[in-house]
DNA sequence: CGACCAATTCCGATATTCCGGACCCCTGTG
DNA sequence: CACAGGGGTCCGGAATATCGGAATTGGTCG
């Protein structure tokens, strides 16, 4: 019996629920599409027979998963989604925590301020407040980016080791919209260490064409980032002395906000 | 021979995907508990199988639709479910006009303001932006709430004919926190037809102790409610000259809401 | 250290779900 | 009016997910 426990990248399922998979897979295909779509595009999307897909759409149309749109012939994800993941958001007590903060970062900036946090081995924005500027950058709440599209992502993943850094940016990693986010994993680690010792993460033009970031880390009791706050800005807004200010805002904040969730008081 | 695995009052299944059903009450015990669940619980709450609950947790786990907790020994709703609920709420396009109105009524009055929606037959809070003031009013973006607790409830339903009323009504009422929540199916209908036709909703410590809310419809280009947008403010900020400004200002902005997403400009 | 209880995985027989295809209904169209 | 095409339901045989229980792991406590 080979008992190799090594990671085994592929998904091969051992052990799971076809019907459950399938179910998932059209959510998660009208998470790609952004639109309402028709039966049959699941069905060729998926390779899923015609009944089986009635079934399971059925099944997930009467849990209000997904909403069959006024047309009557196409669906698309459903409120009870919205029901879920607000009650997950609420249950991350670090949120009841930061949204304060958030918005007082945000309001003595200026600029858009952004909470995030790992979701396995990418960045999710959980918490956003926007700019008055009518300058601002796009960003969604609940965004899933690459690690080397962020400076705040970069905080992030710094708890991990060399080896499991590497394997995980190098499955990871993709070309960001500008084409100027680095694709390098040893470059990327090094900006990961660099940041982590330096306490604060800063990127320019890498995800959006003339904007920049700042992050800091909200640590826990056990110095490990949970999170980090970034501050989002045009990069006209972000030059010399102006950049300073944020870098700084956005230390204090996050210092403060890890007080607030255990963080010994240094 | 199925055992009774539904009370089978008037959900006849007839064709639904019985591990997907079961995947889902998973998620709904979740959502119910509102704190992590271990896998008994999830065994004897549901009364599944030992072995099948471990394999539906695991394929849930697997696509982060569940997630295990610290502890080990819990699980609860992922962070894929906050993805996918975003992406819910990005897309319907009322919101992104109704973002800027609900802050700058929040801005305006001063006091609590949501936007709700119908879903199905309940009252579903979309967006809220909060009063400054310390005393404020509890609720969550993503709660769902039956109609005769909310005025703005009684507006979204107003399209609905008497007898679809009746039934739904009859269906859904419950009893509210303070116990004033009008109970009688009669008694609520009258209040849908004269908010409706008054053009505004209004209701006093029904849902809340020492509070209450001024609602207006927001309309599409058929004249149909497709939204409500309530100010929610405590007892002794709703009296006489307060409350009529506060009423004057919802439909203001509701008004202004309708004609942003195409309705007539009356 | 060993006993004990709970959590979790494994496994083979079988009841269930799934599949393919026939069929229906509606709409647009030659 | 007949036909094509897409959405949707229905049905019986066949594949397979499910179930119960045994086996294994892991943790706790005396």
């Amino acid at each position: 019996m080979p008992r190799d426990s090594s990671v085994a990248v592929g998904n091969a399922a051992p052990q799971t629920s076809r019907s459950v998979v399938r179910a998932i897979e059209i959510l998660d295909l009208m998470m790609e599409r952004q639109t309402p779509i028709g039966v049959s595009d699941v069905i060729d999307a998926l390779g899923i027979p015609k009944s089986t897909a009635y079934e399971l759409i059925r099944t997930l149309t009467e849990r209000r998963y997904i909403e069959r749109k006024s047309d009557g012939r196409s669906y698309f994800l459903g409120p009870k989604l919205f029901e879920l993941g607000m009650i997950y958001s609420a249950q991350i007590d670090l949120l009841k925590e930061a949204a304060p903060v958030v918005r007082d970062l945000r309001d003595r900036t200026g600029e858009t301020v952004q909470l995030s946090i790992l979701d396995n081995d990418h960045m999710l924005v959980m918490l956003k407040e926007e700019s008055p500027h009518p300058i601002r950058i796009i960003s969604r709440v609940g965004s899933r980016v690459p690690v080397n599209w962020a400076a705040a992502a970069r905080l992030l993943v710094s708890d991990f080791d060399d080896t499991v850094l590497k394997e995980m940016l190098s499955r990871t990693m993709r070309e960001s919209p500008t084409g100027l986010a680095k694709m390098d994993v040893a470059e990327v680690i090094a900006d990961i260490r660099h940041f982590r010792a330096r306490g604060y993460a800063s990127e320019l033009n890498e995800a959006n064409e003339h904007a920049g970031c700042v992050a800091a880390p909200v640590m826990d009791g056990l110095g490990h980032c949970v999170a980090a706050l970034s501050v989002v800005a045009p990069e006209h807004r972000m030059e010399k002395g102006k950049r300073e200010e944020l870098i700084q805002a956005v230390v204090a904040a996050a210092g403060d906000l890890s007080r607030r969730i255990g963080a010994p008081s240094t």
